[in-house]
DNA sequence: TCTGGGGTCCTAGGACCC
DNA sequence: TCTGGGGTCCTAGGACCC
């Protein structure tokens, strides 16, 4: 039999923020999505005071003064750095780790023969010891089991642990476990399983798949064979081919001006060149959509796409394209909330063919790129730019960001001193 | 006034082919 | 007069995840 552990940072942005700052670690704390919109992460002490995951900020800002609550703009760079600080301790703990995402890994101890509450217990230590973050971990024999054991570890505070092992235990776990909450079932999928009367992971277990499958798919009988302990969904350790890189953002208020809209689309296109490149990746094809505010009577989307004549990953001709979606495209007559980008048709950049009457140079792009990449690397992202992403600070569309703390671990001139 | 961003996978349906 | 059926590929949209 298998044996998997999710191993999964508590409050993970929340928890980052504290690692630095001692003075919130006791009180509710929130970080909110870009331009401070909505909350993305909740302290255990915001969760007590009421605070719904994704709620609005301004909904709960009176709560600032009553609670003493503190809410943080989002800070990727130290979020993301201190992820990678945790992987690298946990890929020391196994040679089969699959990360699932910015705060979660999954590990494999199939056939280890560790005392499995031991060695947790070892891992929990070390994270807390190098990172100063806490780490909650389930371990079952199926992924899908490993999740609801981690969130049974999660509540269970004074471990953080909790393992399923023998089967009559792990039904009366299942048993009080609500079928909204089993990774794999969403809004939709909840209220139809509900409306057949299965309500918890135990009916889910026990229910034949023929009766589902025709509405739920494949998924369904996945989720149903990984309860019952047979495992579905392998450890994906190769991370998986990137088909599609997109960067768009909302707006932090309408914006109707073309030029403006076009900054922000060219800034858009450059900032996926340089994920394209980062991942040695060329694009097919760019698509770019803008969006009217999704909350009105007929929301508007528009989008257009440009191919490519060979796979690019070089900013400038990403952009001009961009630009030329956003001629085809815009309408002076809408107030645009959001825009993007989207590469889609992704290939590896070693193994572009060119076209026999594509004028254009590459072998002098691609260097060009790669000096451009080298120096925003070396001086800090941005040094260097094009032109028609240079902008004002305080452009209409750029993303309101009040409440972010430093960037401790990622920038020289951020990093904190002690006195 | 103020409601995120970046992904993946699956499925149904259309177009096309023989 | 009689006008099938199965396969593949692509795309848009839905659902879900963190």
């Amino acid at each position: 039999m298998k044996t998997f552990a999710l191993v999964d940072c508590n409050n993970f942005y929340v928890s980052c923020e504290r690692v630095f700052n001692p003075k919130i670690r006791k009180k509710p704390v929130v970080v909110l999505s870009n331009n401070d919109g909505c909350v993305v992460a909740r302290s255990q002490e915001a969760k007590q005071i009421g605070i719904p995951m994704g709620i609005p900020f301004f909904k709960i800002k009176h709560l600032i003064p009553e609670y003493d609550l503190k809410a943080f703009s989002s800070n990727y760079a130290l979020y993301a750095d201190m992820s990678k600080r945790v992987m690298k301790i946990l890929s020391s703990f196994s040679p089969e780790m699959e990360i699932y995402s910015i705060d979660e890994a999954f590990l494999d101890f199939s056939n280890s023969g560790f005392d499995l509450e031991k060695y947790s217990q070892k891992i929990k230590s070390t994270v807390f010891q190098y990172t100063g973050l806490p780490v909650s971990i389930g371990i079952a024999p199926t992924k899908t089991l490993a999740k609801i054991a981690g969130l049974i570890a999660k509540k269970n505070q004074t471990s953080g642990i909790f393992i399923f092992n023998k089967a009559e235990k792990n039904d009366a776990h299942l048993k009080n476990f609500p079928v909204e909450n089993i990774w794999g079932v969403g809004k939709k999928s909840a209220f139809y399983l509900k409306a057949k009367g299965i309500y918890t992971a135990l009916q889910l277990k026990n229910t034949p798949t023929y009766i589902l499958k025709s509405k739920m798919g494949i998924h369904c009988e996945k989720m149903i064979s990984e309860l019952n302990s047979i495992v579905s969904y392998p450890l994906e350790s190769q991370p998986l081919n990137t088909k599609q890189i997109r960067s768009s953002r909302t707006f932090p208020g309408p914006v109707k001006d073309k030029e403006m809209i076009k900054e922000a689309v060219a800034l858009y296109a450059s900032t996926g060149g340089q994920k394209l490149r980062n991942q040695k990746l060329k694009a097919g094809c760019i698509t770019v959509f803008l969006k009217s505010g999704k909350y009105l009577n007929n929301p508007v989307f528009d989008s257009e796409t440009i191919i490519f004549k060979t796979p690019e990953n070089n900013t400038g001709s990403l952009i001009t394209a961009a630009l030329k979606c956003v001629e085809l495209i815009f309408n002076q007559a809408i107030s645009y909330k959001k825009a993007g980008i989207l590469l889609g048709d992704l290939c590896s950049e070693t193994k572009v063919q060119s076209v026999f009457f594509d004028k254009k140079d590459h072998i002098v792009s691609d260097k060009l790129m790669k000096t451009f990449d080298k120096i925003n690397d070396k001086f800090g992202n941005h040094v260097i730019g094009f032109g028609s992403c240079a902008v004002k600070k305080e452009a209409p569309w750029k993303v309101r960001c009040e409440k972010k703390s430093p960037s401790y671990t990622t920038d020289w001139n951020q990093i904190p001193r002690v006195k």
